[in-house]
RNA sequence: GCGCCUGUAGCUCAGGGGAUAGAGCAGCGGACUUCUAAUCCGUUAGUCGCAGGUUCGAAUCCUGCCAGGCGUACCA
């Protein structure tokens, strides 16, 4: 709590000579609660003083004898240390007191000022099927989306959809020498998945496909009426289709600008280019040499005139930051895609645009099998929605084996299934490949959504039976904490704000993730420890309010996650 | 070849200069007439890939090596 720390600034400072923000900075928590709750190293002063740490650590506890603040009894010297203990009820009553005033907005901040955030997530590649390899860029892109406005930025959702491209001359290829209507019409994108398979056997035989779909995609950019209606159809139908499952994960995007959005602007793109001298003609290509930065080179324009996506994402980071005038712009991309942010930004930065400072490849690992990748063209791919919903098929077997009378099963399957994948993609560090494992996936025990949504159904089941007149703020009650599971709990409630915005700045959602796994289980301990319901009633009501601040922190940081929190499960 | 990422307990992973390296799973042993046992308590388990270096202090920073992944001019 911030509020705390800077009591603890002010006291100290004048003792060190340090300003009382540096010696904030410097405060950390004790890897052993019973030495204190948060602690001063004296490292940093040793060298000022020319004295051990222990001998400061000391000297500071003498000065601070006797002494206490409104948030802290006593401060410690132990080693190096200086551990301050908080006044467990004037601390917990004023944490219970900013959750029970700030409710929704607990957690939030304000260090964005409205300022734009643009991110770049999901983005699939039309005409190929959303496997579990997309659920990253989408689960974690939609975290940060809603992290950052939680920080107060109005964040700006972009559906870079790959809708544009070599990929779609193959498809045409594939659907005029293959195409059956009926089939497209009954399961576009399946369909379209299953003749671009096709398309890449094919063309192992007979390279000369590969040289007809090149052709086919200059016809597009070139406007051909017979490749665009087909580009046009193939877009629709995968849109379509993607619906469903954003509508399932609840997530909505601010613009759906694909890669063919970009289209009119890329003239200008590699004008801007030419006029600054960067780009010269090599083998027919309009090529970007980067070799004095390290770098591969950089092609703007194949041989045949067509166009790559470099030369969109460069027409893209152009168009964003001159409509949104970002803060930060973020791309929510798969790692193996470093090298080409790593051209995209230095290309940006030769061009003269300072803001390239501002843009943020989030980059994650890849979801492999015990085999190796998976492939899209070998068609060796496992469906999202096969994932989706065989999470919330085993959610709801185990529902009706535990809890065969509740009332809203569905709900209840859906909010822990789709939990479940989220949350195994999002609490482990990002850059990590994950293999992908069905027992895995399927398992809601231990470190899990379902672990943390489980707490969150006992205090509503709690509070349910309490009655709602024991829901009343109460200063006197509020100061009634003393076991040691419910001051735990209450210093880890607190640390909400600060996990989230570690979170957002660190692109990680993972931090949030690992912080609600240590929320459920102190609460758990908590749970076992401290009976709420047959406590007398000052007791009851005071812990009925700290398990009520405990689910508004459950709900508000598993909403940040794109989770959702039964009351019942 | 070169570049980027990863290497911590049997397995999956936290920790990313500071106090005794932590969780989950699996294993073993306990706790449901008591607020939902999708839980809790106890227990077993580690030359933090290897070798040097920087530092009062290194799993953490630097260098080299090893292993795996990814990328490396007409795919995205």
């Amino acid at each position: 709590m911030q509020k705390l720390k800077e009591e603890i600034g002010q006291a100290i400072a004048p003792l060190v000579g340090l300003e009382s923000t540096k010696v904030i900075d410097l405060l950390e928590i004790p890897p052993d609660p019973t030495y204190g709750d948060l602690a001063f190293p004296c490292y940093n002063l040793a060298k000022i003083r020319k004295q051990p740490p222990p001998v400061i650590a000391k000297d500071l506890g003498s000065k601070l004898a006797g002494q206490e603040g409104y948030y802290w009894e006593k401060a410690v010297p132990k080693g190096p240390y200086i551990n301050f203990h908080i006044n467990p009820r004037t601390y917990g009553r004023e944490l219970i007191r900013q959750v029970w005033e700030e409710e929704q907005d607990y957690g939030k901040t304000n260090l964005g000022n409205g300022d734009n955030v643009t991110i770049d997530y999901s983005s699939p590649n039309i005409a190929k099927p959303f496997g579990v390899g997309h659920i990253r860029s989408t689960v974690i892109g939609h975290s940060l989306y809603l992290l950052y406005k939680a920080l107060g930025y109005n964040s700006i959702g972009i559906n870079h959809l790959g809708d544009w491209g070599t990929q779609f001359g193959k498809l045409i290829v594939a659907f005029k020498r293959w195409g059956e209507e009926s089939r497209l019409e009954e399961d576009p994108v399946d369909y379209l998945y299953q003749l671009y398979v096709q398309f890449h056997h094919q063309a192992e035989e007979d390279p000369s496909l590969d040289d007809e779909a090149r052709s086919w995609f200059q016809r597009l950019e070139n406007g051909d009426e017979t490749a665009v209606s087909y580009w046009k159809r193939f877009r629709q139908l995968s849109l379509e289709t993607y619906a469903s499952i954003y509508g399932l994960l609840g997530i909505q995007f601010e613009y759906y600008h694909g890669e063919s959005h970009y289209n009119q602007m890329l003239d200008r793109v590699i004008n801007i280019v030419k006029e600054k001298g960067i780009a010269n003609e090599s083998e027919g290509a309009l090529m970007i040499d980067l070799e004095p930065y390290g770098l591969p080179p950089v092609m703007l324009r194949k041989k045949d005139g067509a166009t790559l996506y470099i030369t969109r994402d460069l027409a893209a980071a152009i168009y964003r930051y001159e409509t949104f005038n970002f803060a930060r712009s973020l791309y929510v991309v798969g790692a193996e895609q470093t090298l080409h942010f790593q051209q995209l930004f230095k290309v940006l930065e030769l061009l003269g645009f300072e803001w390239v400072s501002n843009c943020v490849h989030v980059p994650f690992g890849m979801i492999r099998f015990k085999e190796g990748r998976m492939s899209t063209r070998a068609g060796k791919i496992i469906l999202l929605e096969e994932v989706l919903q065989r999470a919330v098929e085993m959610a709801r077997e185990i529902i009706e084996q535990k809890n065969p009378d509740l009332e809203d099963k569905e709900g209840a399957a859906k909010a822990v299934g789709l939990g479940a994948v989220r949350f195994g993609d999002l609490s482990n560090d990002r850059v990590k490949n994950i293999e992908f494992d069905w027992e895995k996936v399927l398992d809601f025990s231990g470190e899990t959504a379902a672990y943390i949504q489980y707490a969150h159904a006992r205090i509503c089941s709690i509070i349910r039976k309490a009655g709602s007149d024991f829901l009343t703020w109460d200063d006197d009650v509020v100061s009634r904490l003393e076991k040691e599971e419910e001051i735990t709990l209450v210093k880890t409630l607190a640390l909400l704000p600060e996990k989230v915005i570690d979170s957002a700045e660190s692109y990680r959602p993972s931090v949030l993730a690992r912080y609600l796994i240590d929320v459920a289980r102190e609460f758990n301990r908590f749970y076992h420890n401290c009976p709420v319901l047959g406590s007398e009633p000052e007791i009851k009501h005071c812990r009925l309010l700290l398990i009520n601040s405990t689910r508004q922190v459950i709900a508000n940081g598993l909403g940040l996650l794109g989770i959702t929190a039964p009351e019942e499960m």
